[in-house]
DNA sequence: TTTATAGTTGAACATATATTCAACTATTCA
DNA sequence: TGAATAGTTGAATATATGTTCAACTATAAA
């Protein structure tokens, strides 16, 4: 997410309600957590991951069973399931030829649960 | 999100655990509700618009303020409102020629929070 | 009406990213 | 050892998306 680092060191507006916008900025989270922040959303924010972890959720899987569940290829779903191993959100075991694959966090079902719950109600 | 129509009506490989393939795939949500999901979460997966939620959570903010805050152009932070609008994350109203932006669900607030007591640990 | 400011919008551009493909490693079994 | 299967990986491709830019609307004040 390498933002666009050009121009944007100055807003092109005056700051209507200076007080609010130092109040704000003092609440407001470190930067840096906020990037973190947004990297993990954005992990959650794709189709195929957020199925993944949906089927993660009920039962550990091979990758071959993944592919098999969400109709697609091993190789598509082995580059998803990387992603999700270099965000610690699922951790892995091999059994011979097999891996298998499960959640490896304690927070990762809440967060699905919450934007679940938001979807549901819609 | 159009995924890739081609190839993927078939996986590329036996499934090894037939009877977890079918317990799992009663136990998931449906289709759509996972692509809604998916949805919701990468309207969270961008630094910009995480970090006004992250302002939102404080204040009711207009949108120059928001722009001086996060020191981005109002045409950038006017773009992404509207993402948030679209998504219905975000309400407004107008005073004059100041257009001020809440948060407008009640989940968005949860969401937030769970997400980053997860970066908060690390 | 004229001017100024707040905000929005569409197109263009740059970048990020998901899947495919082919080649590869690892393990098991004959 | 050789064959078969599970899984991984890097490069290429197609697509999605965030910011910029310029032009626009809306409101208020002179």
């Amino acid at each position: 997410m390498a933002k666009y680092s050009a121009a944007a060191d100055r807003c092109d507006c005056a700051v209507i309600h200076e007080d609010i916008v130092k109040k704000v900025r003092k609440l407001m989270p470190d930067e840096e957590l906020l990037l973190n922040l947004a990297d993990l959303f954005k992990v959650f924010g794709d189709s195929t991951r957020v199925r993944i972890i949906s089927a993660l959720i009920h039962s550990e899987m091979c990758v071959c069973d993944i592919a098999a569940l969400l109709e697609m290829t091993k190789s598509a779903i082995s580059h998803q399931l990387r992603e999700l191993r270099q965000t610690k959100l699922v951790k892995y075991r091999r059994a011979g030829k097999v891996v298998y694959y499960s959640l490896d966090d304690i927070h990762v079902k809440n967060i699905f649960r919450q934007g679940l719950a938001h979807v549901s109600e819609g």
